[in-house]
RNA sequence: GGAGCUGUAGCUCAAUUGGUUAGAGCACCGCCCUGUCACGGCGGGGGUUGCGGGUUCGAGCCCCGUCAGCUCCGCCA
């Protein structure tokens, strides 16, 4: 046994006690007689003293250690001298005299201080072995597996089973791009790594299992970002004979259960429910972060008879004209604006047209097509006052709202950077997006694609509207959203095979052979009796983001990927020899 | 595929906007130091300014290219 306790453990009620420690050199104070070291595990760090006037050969010892080395110390516990007592420190009351000491482990000189946050990434994720000894990177972990037991024992409470399902499985090109993985017992065919458990999940509940859960990796092959990584771990469930309300209520619990485990904070229930429709039009995104207003307004009223051709010609062609007020942003600069138009151009906006209020003046390129009862409108309804900004989108609804939206976003980061504003934090504002509609025109294809995927159930009383006008059909999807953030969605599923064909022959216009081929098993699985079904998945890094205020979730992974997809660690992907390329019947190009 | 930001000592940064031998703090090494906990003191080592080219009497600084990292757009059913 190589210690007794750990590194936060003793208190002044131990005082007396012979113990034996076993840690990392974390600090070492050398006075040149006495000797501090501060030893450092997991759980914490406590002082261990060297004096040369007790024992001259430990203190020498002492002298040559350094950053990192691994050691164990035996010793006896003692009260430290009045007024050195340290009281940020957990094990501040106490210190360890030292009676003996053993060097486990020498360490070279770390290439950056664990005791700093400063650190260029590429280098923490390069020695991730050593980033993670820091105690921001064991606090993120632990939280993270907090959260992970505070599921398993709810979802077991909830007559869950927790089932692994395949990760080698068959490519279905419909949605993320795929990580394929050749197969050299059947020459030139491919696996594909499971983006999400969805299909197998739905089989098992065609199997009777009736409610499955699964802490399931999904990998896909798309460009990264601070909250994407190749492969992730979601919260995976799926549950019979249940309705929307019954993931709704179950999500609610399981959510409750985590943040009182993990922050012991109490989640308000139950989470408000806003719909598609209403998220796009107060804050032109499906996933609002309502911590701060700069909500859309709607303006076309004011400019049905405008004169500003502009906005005149997208009221005619059926659009909308909506704008936010940036409260306090009238200061920004030239480049600033030129910033926020680029990001509408991106969105597919033409422009970004803007007013300034300064000096008691409407400074723009625009006002002077407006008229007076348009100004007085617009003052009025936007609350203009002195040092506001007013930017303005204007097309069809969607479009308009999506642009706007952006630069909301946009406008926010900027007053925060400003100090003009802040989100706040320890607020954790849950509520549920709901009412998707089930289908989205697809322009470039000039087709009707799944905007979920294609097993999400119509709602009952839009499926009439199925033939005649799709787009209007809701889904029964629902996804969780936190603070801006998509924590999780899904769906009540199609359980009845005939209206699931029909879906992807009739709306989604797939050619029978290739909706055969694809999804062939999942259309006769749902023949067999397959009970009504519906479940959802949580990013499950995303969520323990939040949980510890990280701003990547690459800061809750032990092992992460950098942007372009590398472990800077083991520098994979990597090549690999001819040979087994030959294998597996695969030839590379130059 | 596109846009932006960044790249100077092991780490975090500076270098009076093109001008002498590229500096500081921390870290590291040596010596001194018996109550520190960001210990302190003295001394020392450490640089292909990411890389390549160009402009210039002169480039860390300007230009072009390239590489790397990060952020964002596209993409992510």
């Amino acid at each position: 046994m190589y210690r007794t306790h750990h590194c936060a453990e003793l208190r002044t009620t131990d005082i007396g006690k012979t113990v034996t420690l076993a840690g990392w050199v974390d600090s070492r104070r050398d006075h040149g007689g006495v000797i501090f070291i501060d030893l450092r595990d997991r759980e914490g760090v406590t002082q261990i003293v060297f004096n040369p006037e007790l024992n001259a050969e430990l203190a020498a010892a002492a002298h040559a250690l350094r950053s990192e080395y691994v050691i164990q110390v035996e010793g006896m516990v003692v009260a430290r001298l009045s007024g050195t007592e340290n009281k940020n420190l957990q094990t501040g009351g106490i210190e360890i005299q030292s009676s003996g000491l053993k060097v486990l482990n020498s360490s070279e000189v770390p290439p950056f201080p664990l005791d700093e946050d400063s650190v260029n990434e590429d280098l923490r994720l390069t020695y991730r072995y050593l980033d993670l000894r820091r105690p921001r990177m064991i606090h993120n972990l632990r939280i993270r597996h907090q959260a992970l037991q505070a599921i398993r024992t709810y979802l077991d409470g909830e007559r869950f089973f927790e089932i692994e399902t395949p990760i080698l499985f068959k490519s279905t090109p419909e949605g993320a791009r795929e990580f394929l993985v050749p197969s050299r017992l059947n020459p030139k065919k491919f696996y594909a790594l499971t983006q999400s458990p969805q299909q197998y999940k739905q089989l098992l509940m065609v199997g009777g299992i009736e409610r499955y859960y699964q802490v399931a990796k999904c990998f896909r092959d798309e460009d990264l970002r601070a909250d994407r990584q190749p492969e992730f771990t979601q919260i995976d469930l799926e549950m019979s004979f249940i309705d929307r309300e019954d993931i709704y209520r179950l999500i609610e619990g399981l959510v409750a259960a985590v943040w009182k485990k993990t922050l012991n904070h109490e989640v308000s229930l139950p989470f408000p429910r806003v719909s598609f429709q209403e998220a796009m039009n107060t804050y032109g995104i499906d996933k609002p972060d309502r911590r701060f207003g700069l909500e859309l307004v709607d303006l076309s009223d004011c400019f049905a008879q405008s004169q500003f051709k502009v906005f005149r010609s997208v009221l005619d062609a059926g659009g909308v004209v909506k704008a936010i007020n940036a409260k306090g942003l009238a200061d920004i600069t030239q480049g600033q604006i030129e910033e926020l138009t680029e990001l509408a151009k991106s969105q597919g906006a033409k422009g970004l047209a803007w007013i300034k209020v300064e000096a008691g003046q409407w400074k723009s390129p625009i006002v002077k097509f407006f008229s007076e009862a348009e100004k007085a409108a617009l003052t009025e309804k936007l609350n203009m006052e002195e040092g506001d900004l007013i930017l303005f989108g204007a097309d069809l609804w969607l479009s308009a709202c999506e642009v706007l939206g952006q630069i909301r976003l946009k406008a926010a980061d900027l007053l925060e950077q400003a100090g003009k504003m802040k989100r706040q934090e320890g607020v954790f504002d849950f509520f549920w997006v709901v009412d998707f509609p089930l289908l989205s025109f697809d322009k470039e294809n000039q087709r009707y694609v799944a905007t979920h995927h294609p097993f999400t159930s119509p709602v009952a009383e839009d499926v009439e509207l199925l033939q005649t006008n799709p787009e209007k059909v809701r889904g029964q999807h629902y996804d969780l959203v936190l603070n801006g953030v998509e924590l999780g969605g899904g769906s009540i599923r199609i359980h009845q095979g005939a209206i699931q064909e029909k879906l992807f022959t009739e709306l989604l216009k797939i050619p029978a052979d290739i909706a055969e081929s694809r999804f062939g098993y999942m259309v006769r699985a749902l023949k067999f009796g397959a009970p009504p079904h519906g479940g959802i998945a949580l990013g499950f890094d995303r969520l323990v983001a939040i949980l510890t205020g990280s701003s990547s979730i690459r800061d809750v992974m032990a092992f992460p990927k950098n942007n372009k997809g590398i472990d800077l660690m083991s520098q994979a992907p990597g090549e690999v020899e001819p040979r087994q390329l030959r294998d597996l019947y695969i030839q590379t190009k130059e």
